[in-house]
DNA sequence: TAGTGGTCTAGACCACTCC
DNA sequence: GAGTGGTCTAGACCACTAA
């Protein structure tokens, strides 16, 4: 954890806990020592501490509650799903879209995905070709690259039992958090290959989404692409 | 400047700067007085005086310069150009692109218009057809529509005098200042009316962008859908 | 060199939560 | 009542700007 000295003490105490919190020294809704022990164990003044935090607050990392503590914010990537996609969700009834993977293989990154990720083209990484359905329906195809190294673990298992979700699946096998995404929307006429599973004529729009998760600390960890039928698809931001 | 003493001092603080700088105590890129003075005039700590400014850069309101000093920041009308449209160029370039408006007319709002801006169906609206370019080339197509009670002064102006930027306008004309925006992104295959001007074949992909633009009140102010092909845009989100 | 904001200290008291 | 974060003090020294 090379720290340098010439950045200001509270950036630094911020990035220790970053990577602290990335590192799952405390779980997600687990509250973090009181300012006063920060204080202490980082040898500076409770002001910095909080200078600190304030800044892991802004970036949504944690959250503050007064008389309560400081609490490792759980990412409800779930929730965030649900924001791309508008399904016939019956009564409001909030359902995960049941999971396939299509294909799953080893191989060299192409020089897109190992730019996302930062890492060298060619570095070995586990591909995964998801579909996603609600009632049977196909609605996302996924594109999904992750660093071998790091993510080795899920060779282990059976894709079959990989379950709905793979952000859980990564926690628990490879003790890597994803703690936000930078997603980038853009739009086509989709190729023949990805309509097939889709269902959908070649040529229908459809959305695409690129997504990078990160750790606490910003560190890049899956490079996803996914599409889905434009007539599916709403997804509000508010600008401020 | 009724102060209500339940709040935080460095929140009336905030608040009574706030208010001097909207009544031109100090004009744009002028000096506010030292912290040291502030802390003095305010009756607070340095300390306090730091975190009310905090707000103010954070708002936008003021810039901070080491060693030189605090100073009121000018409304710059490129950056909130920037921080509301949210497409970026494939190539990454960031341009105003320029603006023609293609017709302006007075008609009853539709039940859409009328219910995200909060009025009745039928509601007199203002609405403009206008078309961005970049290097002469289509960008965007959009559909904007005001009430006309508030934004009636627009009516007196040349459209062609009204230059690239529209909220600029709403400004100096209306007294309405855009302080947010909500923005509701989907793609779809472009019908044939909307494909001409945007110069593409009818059915290619185009991204859609439904806005409503907020006062710092939170009134609706204006509804704008935009079109543009799917090919030249790129929508960038981070997800916390 | 004088003056500015940037960082930091080592506490204090208050408001709130939980027991 | 004990413990937490929220606010606030009254300074200090550092980094930077401008004359």
């Amino acid at each position: 954890m090379a720290q340098d000295a010439r950045l200001p003490r509270y950036h630094q105490v911020r990035d220790t806990l970053s990577a602290e919190i990335a590192a799952h020294k405390w779980r997600p809704e687990e509250a973090l020592p009181t300012e006063t022990e920060l204080a202490a164990t980082h040898g500076v003044s409770i002001g910095t501490v909080r200078k600190a935090v304030d800044s892991l607050v802004a970036a949504g990392v944690v959250e503050r509650f007064q008389g309560k503590g400081t609490f490792v914010r759980r990412p409800d990537f779930q929730s965030s799903f649900f924001r791309f996609f508008r399904f016939a969700t019956v009564g409001g009834a909030v359902r995960v879209p049941v999971s396939r993977i299509l294909k799953r293989e080893v191989t060299p990154m192409t020089a897109v995905v190992a730019a996302a990720l930062k890492l060298e083209v060619g570095t070995p990484a586990i591909r995964f070709s998801r579909l996603r359905l609600i009632d049977d329906r196909p609605l996302v195809l996924e594109d999904i690259w992750l660093p071998h190294d790091r993510f080795e673990a899920l060779l282990a298992i059976d894709p079959r039992e990989f379950g709905d979700l793979l952000y859980p699946l990564y926690e628990q096998h490879c003790g890597v958090m994803v703690a936000s995404a930078q997603e980038t929307l853009s739009a086509e006429a989709v190729a023949a290959k990805n309509a097939r599973p889709l269902g959908l004529a070649a040529g229908a729009p459809v959305i695409v989404i690129e997504r990078v998760a990160l750790s606490a600390d910003r560190q890049p960890l899956e490079w996803r692409q996914s599409r889905g039928p434009a007539s599916e698809f709403r997804y509000q931001v508010e600008i401020r």
